[in-house]
DNA sequence: TGCCCTTGGTACCCTATGGAAACCATGATG
DNA sequence: CATCATGGTTTCCATAGGGTACCAAGGGCA
């Protein structure tokens, strides 16, 4: 055993609970290219609320994976940024994001033939 | 836009939501030394009740990253082994198991700061 | 002939989470 | 005075997740 993720007291488990929620994982991708304000992240991410993308950049932000700088101006403007610790996780998610891209079609084939 | 991973019609994004599921990662790291047994995941995966790790598997097997393979004996012995397809995967989920647990301290830290 | 043991699940129930839709506060602008 | 835009919040409901109990099929054994 080469990690003790498999204990779920482990906060190495902890962790991976966290980034393995699919909406953290698509901030982060969102968030690669530099900051983005909260309705832009919500129109670039399709099928989050506002609620739901609410919890997860304030959990990030928690984590320390992004920082939250609001502007006080009218109307209210926020921005999104990927810490140097969100950017170093960018490199790992993006590996999996490629791995869907690139073996959809086998996934789909399997869940087609098995109906 | 490097891929289309942000349309929630887009295939892309149902395999990331699979994969994305923590129990998904955790199966497919507990079974990259080999077939295992239904009861020796349950027992690895510490936390993980018999209903959803069926599920978990159910739905890995016909998304063609795993077989279950049913043994006509008594006591039942069923295995579960990953498909070339499903070991293909272990390289992007490692990478971000192996994330997880070289900074967990770092996030861990900012989870204590704020509160 | 019972009786218990093991394995790989199901069945049932209850709570926590996710999602849909509506609403809100603020102040600039027309 | 009404409208608009932003970044959410609130409310409600359906679904998923989790806990516990239970089951079926033989084999061993007493």
């Amino acid at each position: 055993m080469n990690g003790d993720a498999f204990d779920p007291d482990c906060p190495t488990r902890l962790i991976l609970d966290r980034i393995g929620d699919k909406w953290s994982v698509l901030v982060v991708l969102s968030l690669r290219g530099g900051p983005r304000r909260f309705t832009e992240l919500r129109d670039a991410i399709g099928g989050v609320t506002p609620k739901v993308l609410t919890q997860t950049l304030r959990a990030m932000a928690r984590d320390g994976l992004l920082t939250r700088h609001v502007f006080a101006e009218v109307p209210p403007r926020v921005e999104y940024e990927l810490t140097p610790l969100g950017q170093s996780l960018h490199a790992p998610i993006q590996a999996v994001a490629d791995w869907a891209e690139s073996h959809v079609n086998e996934v789909m084939a399997a869940r087609q033939a098995a109906g």
